[in-house]
DNA sequence: TTGTACGCGTTATCAT
DNA sequence: ATGATAACGCGTACAA
């Protein structure tokens, strides 16, 4: 077993400096041809390369990108790391990840974990948590060491960072007139509790095109589950909630659900009554996961673009990292909006 | 903006020497306790935190894994994840990820960044490129370097290092097992190409679980796909060979699937042809997926138990890396076989 | 009890 | 054309 080679080694091989090394590895004008030659072909042979650690310390800088989300098993943020790495890749950067685990106390000791010098910077969406503490003290403690934060998805105002949002408003609201256009006359939300901004978003996007259409707002209509409820766990209990709602309401034609899993438990439950989709009832769901494709029948949704959210935000983060910033110029932030896409299948008419 | 502070600077700023300061806040008995109390204090005050990159230069370690997976966007991939960060972190380790996107060259190229220093060792599942070049010289090398590999899922007998597996073979085989005992008695398989070694295995099992049966094994119940069909785009294409095989095999009345996307089809094209699932016929995937789940009827799995082989892998991978390696003992190797569970659902009686 | 010197691997600057 | 030195930030063996 033959370690990494370093220079050092080179250098006491050939009878020469490490500093001579250094610079005919690097080709200076400095070194004879000969010399230059002798050093790379050795170098060369024993395949050196660099080591990371020490530019890194010496540079101050370590070309790598922290990112930092509650859940890596989940179709939107495994794919925004899949356009964070895309672009990193492309530009010389590593990506090293942070589970936060939807829990405050993780995403904290993640950040900081990462923040003693192992990144430059940290892309990241806020975990649910804190979100409902609205403690963001490691946020800003961050930001001010001089390292950048970009926030995607799930962000919030009191911080001041680049972002890279959704328009969760413009999709919930498009989505709603489509199933207006389509003839539905009483549509449902199914939502979740306010605290995470895109489900309040999402949830005004409902109401404006319902008030748009000249509809009157049926809080009966409005369904807002618990988060607990999510995934995998209580599939049975988010499936009565939904059945009791249509059970007590049965105009209801059209269904909106903040996200895949709702959406397909609705048409889950609206076949169970007897209801044909989308005769009887037509189902959207805002979301970016597989499930859509595939069930039956496969769900109208409104695509996110997670890919292209990672992308962007990878993209923010190096600019800023890569621009020189001057002492006292006052930053100033963007927040790039994704605007949604509807995709039509068999859900609605 | 502060920038991190550092040692030199607490000693600068308290007038005593950089040693002194971190002698004291590593509680040094050398240390007064005068001393001692005014630079905690200093050092709590400003928040110090000695630098990871240092650190690694110094230690020679970095206390990070390299983790170099085909595909993020991937359910069976993310799960591993998830379990190598959840053993990482409790070990004190950091992650960070490199995707191959199933090709050879950005294996290479991302194993030889992180190579360089920045990483302690690899857990990694092979590419399907390398899979069919079977070029395995940069594994080699980067274990010659002292560097330590554990492989999981997709595997190779050429290359000695730890590994961790699922029992594919077993797993298929009880499959199509429960398939007879449930009274099935022409079985189809839809599997890929036999170049992924997991594929091979499976359908294997597929064969011996038959030959067990004294069933007679007939090819044109064996659809082997490429594997270009996979995901998302070619649906149209995969489903036109399924129903091609159920077309000319009328009798068929149980199908064994080497992935979720495989079964699911098979469903879909089952319904299509006025086929009653689980009544006429019986399905069965080898997933670790989502859709499973969620399907119309959900589907009976061979689970994979994703989340444990991360687990596992990063608990083999930390203890060679902490574990003193004399430089003459002959190194053993360990694969650890995964046993998998059958998850029984709705497509099956 | 405190400080000095050294080394981890690299590069930039300055000296020879 | 080549080499010595300092510096990045840290910890420790050794000296004072």
């Amino acid at each position: 077993m033959k370690r990494k080679i370093t220079l050092k080694q080179i250098a006491r091989e050939l009878d020469v400096s490490i500093s001579t090394v250094s610079k005919a590895l690097r080709n200076s004008p400095e070194i004879s041809a000969d010399t230059k030659q002798k050093v790379q072909a050795f170098a060369k042979l024993y395949n050196y390369r660099p080591n990371n650690i020490a530019l890194s310390l010496k540079n101050r800088k370590t070309n790598t990108i922290g990112i930092i989300i509650p859940e890596i098993v989940h179709h939107f943020f495994s794919k925004v790391i899949r356009g964070v790495e895309l672009v990193a890749n492309k530009r010389g950067y590593n990506v090293i990840i942070g589970l936060s685990n939807e829990s405050f106390s993780k995403e904290v000791i993640n950040m900081e974990m990462l923040a003693n010098g192992s990144i430059d910077g940290f892309i990241l969406s806020i975990s649910k948590e804190t979100l409902q503490l609205q403690d963001y003290h490691h946020f800003n403690e961050t930001m001010s060491q001089g390292m950048p934060i970009v926030m995607f998805d799930r962000v919030v105002s009191d911080i001041n960072c680049d972002k890279v949002i959704v328009n969760d408003f413009g999709g919930a609201k498009s989505a709603v007139e489509k199933l207006i256009t389509n003839g539905c006359k009483s549509i449902a939300l199914i939502t979740t509790k306010d605290y995470v901004s895109v489900g309040k978003l999402r949830t005004q996007g409902y109401m404006d095109a319902l008030n748009d259409a000249g509809f009157e707002l049926e809080s009966e209509l409005i369904l807002k589950l618990d988060d607990k409820l999510d995934y995998e766990v209580h599939l049975d209990a988010l499936e009565n909630e939904i059945e009791h709602l249509f059970k007590s309401n049965k105009s209801v034609d059209g269904v909106f659900a903040v996200n895949e899993l709702y959406a397909l438990s609705a048409m889950k439950v609206a076949r169970k009554l007897g209801l044909e989709i989308p005769k009887d009832i037509q189902v959207i769901g805002f979301t970016d996961g597989v499930l859509s494709k595939h069930s039956t029948p496969s769900l109208t949704t409104v695509s996110q673009h997670a890919q292209v959210m990672g992308e962007k935000a990878a993209d923010l983060l190096i600019n800023r990292l890569e621009t020189e910033h001057n002492e006292n110029e006052d930053e100033t932030y963007q927040t790039v909006v994704i605007e949604t896409d509807l995709i039509e299948r068999k859900s609605t008419k």
